[in-house]
DNA sequence: AATAAAATCCGAAACGTTTCGGATTTTATT
DNA sequence: AATAAAATCCGAAACGTTTCGGATTTTATT
């Protein structure tokens, strides 16, 4: 492995210059260089990134930790589009990203700070911890730029990005009562996710402004996991068979809902409206298609990318972000029919 | 930031003994190491990998170069897929990954072997690059340990892993024969794919095992594209309206074929039947239910990561690894009504 | 030709570890 | 108590860069 000191050697000019050369000052002789170039060439030199970034103490490098990368959360592209995304902008870059392992076993021994810290990354991107997760205060006691996906929290290091959560359920529970619907059940996520926290806020929104009372009883938890929204559809539509729409907060678990109803015999959209959240692949192949509120995976990946690099190169202070969503009336939704 | 240093003033004694009880090395007094670990702890001391890696001259980290990992081909939860079973085996290990961007601009000026040379990544694992991708003569050219994933090279470096893409043609192309099919299209990759001239190959064979003649004018390429796979559907179905039923390369494209047999009038599968390749997420959600030959994933990337530290590790010469298929008969294909 | 200014170059220290080879201290043996 | 053996510790060099401060060389000015 050819080094600097090789190309020095050969080049009959100190490391220092070669140093200077290679990274374009403007105090090296223009002969100089390009024989220093020629010589680097020639041995086939590669920089190692590990030094420079030793010395210059940044790596250039961001850190990115994702939960739902598991084998079971595939389905749901989300994460995926997200990650994507953060590529994106990345490549753009100087960048590099590494990804850190949530791995349980790894994670007893070592906490995600540590892990960052001892990788040395410039900083981080968080996406899909829950509002529970002993990461959170960590990086927020910490010092590391980081920028979280989907947590509203900020300090002088830290931003995030997110889509208006309010807004978009308020959209979808109107668009069931604006359908006719009176009486429209919910299946949220769980109490760790902030976006559920929201989503809940805006579906009471969006009942009030259309004079219909929240009922705390048509709402269930289904984790957004598929087969526990299957779970909480069931019983929800058999204690209450008054209800004739139901807005999940994720596609995943309005899948599984639409599962649920089938099975008990109901007819979709005729006889039981859902509409779900995110617009992942998969909403727009099911049968029937799925009405929901897409969001736009890809730019939340994307910019907080951006921000995150923004912030390390001290363009900008730490901000929130937060993107629009948007319906997509698909199949899954139509005028009640009582 | 603590160092080594700042510890080793602190405990008195002197860095080396830091490092070596830090490090879990025999020959430091237990007393000792408990007073260092204290004081470590005190001063929250996190190592600097870097440091480590300059000096030990290996970074445990591993590179990942894939391809299809942009926006687009989200929808195609093969590379995902593979993602997190390579994430999986890495989390149980030392090992971080670095994910390489495969950007177009930054490609220009580095080539890859230049990043994984430049991050000092131990080694790399390849997903989804062309047949004439360059990089292939680079790495074989280059000493770095590497793995790919669906591209039969090897060397005293260099392994793959991959599945058995021509039992698994042969077998859809049996599973149509045997439902009695005797005119049966194919649309295949590219031309720059090795799993498409191995696919080809096996649906080769599985024709000839029943007695059925290979026409070249039933294969088409649809380069793993939905769009560009119903316009060959379309083609292909126009001007042999005799064909009864179609095995696609990808699942993807299959989606792309039942579209356009269906805007031409076919009722799948009744009148036609199609099988895929993959069995993504959304093969299964898709109706009709898409019958498909499963590939593991998953599996793929695990074994990928497996190999490659085994090879890091000197436990394993690379080698080749190739994974079983299965056929999952859903709602796509029947018996032949001609 | 002497001097000043500009251009070009360089030595040495530093980043934070690991590790070689040997030194010092402690313990066991006679 | 002297000696040998084992246990414990340490100094210094090394990994491959960058960069500070200054030295040397070249060019321009008088």
């Amino acid at each position: 492995m050819t080094t600097i000191k090789h190309i020095a050697k050969q080049a009959g000019v100190s490391v220092t210059t070669v140093s200077r050369a290679l990274n374009g000052y403007s105090d090296v002789n223009a002969k100089t260089r390009k024989r220093i170039e020629k010589v680097a060439e020639e041995l086939n030199y590669s920089p190692n990134s590990l030094a420079r970034s030793l010395v210059r103490n940044q790596s250039e490098t961001i850190g990115l930790l994702v939960s739902g990368f598991t084998k079971e959360s595939i389905k749901d592209g989300f994460t995926v589009e997200v990650m994507s995304g953060i590529n994106s902008y990345v490549a753009e870059t100087e960048y590099d990203l590494v990804l850190f392992n949530t791995d349980s076993s790894k994670q007893r021994k070592k906490t995600y700070t540590q892990l960052c810290k001892e990788r040395r990354v410039d900083g981080v991107i968080l996406q899909g911890i829950k509002t529970d997760d002993p990461y959170l205060e960590e990086v927020m006691e910490s010092d590391i730029p980081c920028v979280f996906i989907d947590i509203p929290v900020s300090s002088d290091h830290v931003g995030f990005v997110s889509t208006d959560n309010i807004e978009g359920a308020r959209v979808a529970a109107s668009h069931l009562a604006e359908l006719g619907h009176r009486n429209i059940g919910m299946i949220n996520g769980h109490e760790q996710a902030f976006v559920s926290k929201e989503r809940l806020q805006g579906y009471k929104l969006g009942l009030q402004q259309h004079g219909i009372t929240y009922v705390p009883e048509y709402v269930k938890d289904g984790s957004f996991i598929e087969q526990e929204a299957y779970n909480q559809a069931i019983v929800l539509l058999q204690t209450h068979p008054e209800i004739s729409a139901v807005f999940c907060a994720s596609d995943l678990m309005a899948i599984g809902a639409i599962d649920a109803a089938t099975h008990l015999g109901y007819r979709i959209p005729e006889e039981l409206s859902i509409i779900g959240y995110d617009d992942i692949p998969l909403a727009s192949y099911v049968s029937p298609a799925l009405t929901t509120i897409a969001q736009n995976k890809y730019d939340l990946g994307y910019y907080a990318a951006r921000m995150l690099i923004n912030i390390l190169k001290n363009q900008q202070k730490p901000e929130k972000c937060i993107l629009k969503t948007e319906l997509k009336i698909r199949q899954s939704t139509s005028t009640s029919i009582r």
